[in-house]
Order: structure tokens, then C-alpha cells, then sequence
DNA sequence: GGAATAATGGAATAAATATTCCAAAAGCCG
DNA sequence: CGGCTTTTGGAATATTTATTCCATTATTCC
């Protein structure tokens, strides 16, 4: 008659990303139905606050009733109050700006505010692509090479030299020993390379000579060249120790740089917190 | 006994866009309480996916009815099926990048990944936020201004600098005569501003005594000044002829600029193609 | 100013959706 | 292999939510 074989009643997670780590904890050592309903969960969170609990148990592949009985062990009384967790997590950011950014696209093609929503939407896309696409170990193993360097020598072009010129200023701020290589008056600092630096190369179609020369001298020197590119099949790929790839959305012509410049500071932020 | 009254039955919009426009195309014409809905709809068009009829029509300040109708009124069978096309057009960008997002953040704090995703966030944020705050009219001043330049002299240091070397890599790109101040060996070019010339300076908190020093003078010389900065109260306002702001959301100490440069390519190419 | 028409709000109804419950199946342990 | 516990699926129920309808109120036009 002892009916009271509860499993300890967790308390319901109260962000979103509590709920993540909830998933990720309890995931493990979930039964087989639950357990598909964690990862399907996992994975497309993003639907949760826009789908019944017939469709996501569809997209789950298991019966409604086991993704039910899934919310209730997450500590919420049940779906509809995990749902309310996204409705109003959903709430502050996006759907004001999806408006605004519609109505900006819609004032009149090729005016000003018309290009700038443009620019913006390539700009966001591309956050979200590297997003997705980041490669954590490559990055782990660049961050260690550069945090063992001497000097860091960063190089980048055209188009990649607003990044290089930020990259420079944030390792002055943080008193990381940094070279910028901005091609000046011609001159050609490549001795200034010496053994136990490490080269910060960066590099978008098309090509930059220059880096690519450089970053192969460095290489044939024996020095470690962490490459940001754009693709894995960049020309820069075979001189790199480590290679970075970010994927940037172009408007027209023109690169919105901004997923390269939330790599780039990443990597410096975290090279100059690892040298402390 | 005849009851066809019916106003010319309109198809309904396939996609968020066409909603939009249809919905500036009826909204005048509208008798009260439908014109409440169509301009709360118009502004919070990112709730409908996840919210309900009575909670819409709570923020319309209008009675669940009226709402109805007004679903009706665009061609749509009722508010399900309106419903439908917000939640369709929300599915393939956020899901799948938010997810990531959080698995990156999880990935031990302070690991490179996980400031990565810091960045992207704050960029992402940024950007947004942009899309909100952007004052069209003052864009289209700066870009009027700018385009009937002689020459475009380019002043923004420390972090500043990387937009303005964009700017004059974008400018170059497409023959707009520019000039970049960039301090180097001190050497200080206010001669260079002529009669006819249109300054385009940048900074932010902790401001750059020398580009308002620049700007200052620039205007007192009676030339046009465009100034980008931060806020509406920032010391260069007072020197500017236009003055766009960017909200640039920080993480740590460090500025993600994703807004920045946004705004400054819109900038650039709307000046290119005016002079053409 | 009054008849005709359109708009409105609220209550009644219909539909969709979440939630519970329980019998059957599967897994576990002696 | 047989009793016990856990897990499962589906059907029954409860709840929420959308939708319709109609009497009342405002507008328009003559």
C-alpha cells in the first residue's frame, strides 16, 4: 500500500540554459523513450516554444504521453509549463527586431536604411553559421600555441586588416607582447620573426600574396601559424600549424566581418587570460 | 434575403513579408478597433508565433473578437492559420543555433569555446539592438552629407581604428576619395581638411581626446562633421553636423563592434552608390 | 432626425490540446 | 522460470483555446 516511491522531486529548471544543463546531467541515465525525448530536445529546443506536444513527440518518435511524462521528471508540472519557460525566454529579443528589421528592409529598396538591415541580417547570419560550425579542438590547440609564444605576429590584408588592427589593440590592453605587420611604406618586417614566436595569419578570398608568403616563411622557420581563413581548401591551410575556419556571409561585395572579429577577440581574450 | 455582403475575399499572405506589407496596405482604411489590432500586430509581429488569442488581444487592448475577425479580414480562415505562418517562418534559423549556442556556453567556463559563444552573443545582441534604435532619417543626412564630399577624411583610434580602416578599404574599393587619420608618427594632418571636405569620425566611451580634438576643428573651419558614437550625449555630439549612434553591447572589456561595422558599410555603400 | 448599415463585445459552442490513468509489455532478480 | 518492479502506449478525460453567433451600440447617409 506504500505508494510513495517518488523519485526525489527536482526543482523545475528556471532559464534556459539551466534546462540545457538539466538535459545534458540527466540524459545519461534515462530509460530509452526519455532518453530520446532529452535529445531530440537537445537538439531543437528552439522548437519547444512553437510546437504542440503531439508534434514534438512526432519529431521525438515516441508517444505523447512518454514526452509528458518527460517534463514531469524535469521538475514542471508539465508541458505546458516548460513551454511558458521558452514563450517568455523567446519573448524579449527577437520578435521585436524581426519586425523592425522588415520594416527597415521594406523603406524603400537601395536607401540607406534598406542597405544598413542588410547588413545586419548578413551580420547575424554569419554569428549563427559560426556558430554552428566552430570547431572547439582547433581552437583549444590555437589558443595554446599562441599562449605559449614569444612575440605574436599577427598579418592580414585588405579586408582582414580591421581585424588584425583589433586584434592588436586588445593584446596591448592586455600586455600580451604583440607585432603588427601592417605592410607600411612597403618595408618587409619577416626577421623581425624570430625562433619561439608564433604567426596569427589572416586571410579571405581573394588571397592575400603577402600573408600567404609570410606565413610560409614563418612555417619553413619552424614557427607555429595559427590561420584564419575562410575554407579548409584555403591556399593559407597548407602553412598552418592550426587552422580556423569562419564562415562570413557577404552582402554585395562586402563581408560583414563580424563572426571573424567575435573569433578573433575569443581568441585573444582567451590567449591573454591562459598567459596570466 | 440576400446575404452577400461579402467584401472581395482577399488571398491570404504566404509569408511574413507579404503579411507586413499587406498589413501597412490595409491599416488606414480601418475602422478603430481593427486598426488597434493591425498596428500591435504590425509592432509585435514576432509574439504571434508563441502566443495565444486572448493574450494578443490583451495587448491590442482589444476584445478577442475583433481580433478574429481581423485574421479573417487578411484572408486567413481564423488566427490558427495566421498562427501557422509565424510559427513556419521561425523554425529553420534560431533552433539549431541557439542549441549550439548553449552547448558552447556549457563547455566549461572560460574555455575558448565558451568565450566564443560570449562574443557571438554579445554580436549577435548588438546588431539587434541596431535594428531597434536606428534613426533613419539621421542616416540618410549622414549619407546625403557625405556623398557630396570633396574628399572623406576618416578619424576613429584605439578601438575605433579597425572601422575606419575598413571604411577606407571599402572606399577605395569603390573610387570614393578618401583619406585615413591615422596618427601614425603622430603626425597630424588637419591641413589635409579643405573647403568642401566631410569628416566621418568615430569613437566611444573612454573617448579620444584627438578625433574630438580633429572633429572640433573640422566644424569651427565650417566643414561638414558626421560623427558615430555611442550615445546621444557623447562629448562629439556637440561638434557634430549629423550624428548616428550604435548600441554596442560589451562582454568584459571588450567591444564586439559587429554593430559598428555594420553601420559603417551601410554608411560606405549607400555614399558609393549616391556619387555614381 | 431617423432609417439603414457597419462595427462591436460578450457569451455560447466547437475544436484542439494537454494531461491522467491503467492495462499490457519489458526488464530484473532470486 | 515465476514473481516483482519499471517502463510503455493508447485510450479516456480535463482543460485550454479558438471560433461563431447575435443582441447592442455606433456611424453613415438621406
Amino acid at each position: 500500500m506504500d505508494d510513495l516511491p517518488l523519485p526525489p522531486i527536482l526543482p523545475a529548471p528556471l532559464t534556459v540554459e539551466e534546462f540545457h544543463a538539466r538535459l545534458a546531467a540527466l540524459s545519461p541515465a534515462l530509460p530509452r523513450r526519455l532518453r530520446q525525448c532529452a535529445e531530440y530536445l537537445a537538439a531543437n529546443a528552439g522548437r519547444i516554444a512553437v510546437s504542440t506536444v503531439a508534434e514534438l513527440a512526432v519529431g521525438a518518435d515516441v508517444p505523447p504521453s512518454a514526452l509528458m511524462r518527460f517534463c514531469q521528471m524535469l521538475g514542471f508540472s508539465g508541458f505546458s509549463e516548460m513551454q511558458k519557460l521558452f514563450r517568455e525566454a523567446y519573448a524579449p529579443g527577437l520578435p521585436d527586431y524581426a519586425t523592425r528589421l522588415a520594416n527597415l528592409k521594406q523603406s524603400g529598396t537601395g536607401s540607406p536604411a534598406a542597405l544598413l538591415a542588410e547588413f545586419i541580417e548578413a551580420g547575424r547570419l554569419s554569428l549563427e553559421a559560426l556558430a554552428k560550425s566552430v570547431d572547439e579542438a582547433a581552437l583549444s590547440q590555437s589558443v595554446q600555441l599562441l599562449a605559449s609564444a614569444g612575440t605574436i605576429h599577427l598579418v592580414g590584408l585588405r579586408r582582414a586588416f580591421p581585424v588584425v588592427t583589433y586584434l592588436a589593440h586588445v593584446f596591448e590592453k592586455m600586455a600580451v607582447p604583440a607585432m603588427l605587420h601592417d605592410g607600411a611604406g612597403r618595408l618587409d618586417h619577416r626577421f623581425a620573426l624570430r625562433p619561439g614566436d608564433v604567426l596569427l595569419a589572416i586571410t579571405f578570398a581573394p588571397y592575400s600574396e603577402e600573408t600567404i608568403a609570410l606565413a610560409q616563411d614563418a612555417r619553413a622557420r619552424g614557427l607555429g601559424v595559427v590561420a584564419l581563413t575562410d575554407t579548409l581548401t584555403s591556399p593559407i591551410a597548407r602553412h598552418a600549424t592550426t587552422l580556423l575556419t569562419v564562415p562570413e556571409v557577404d552582402f554585395g561585395a562586402f563581408r560583414s566581418l563580424s563572426a571573424t572579429i567575435a573569433m578573433a577577440i575569443a581568441l585573444a581574450v582567451a590567449v591573454g587570460s591562459s598567459r596570466r
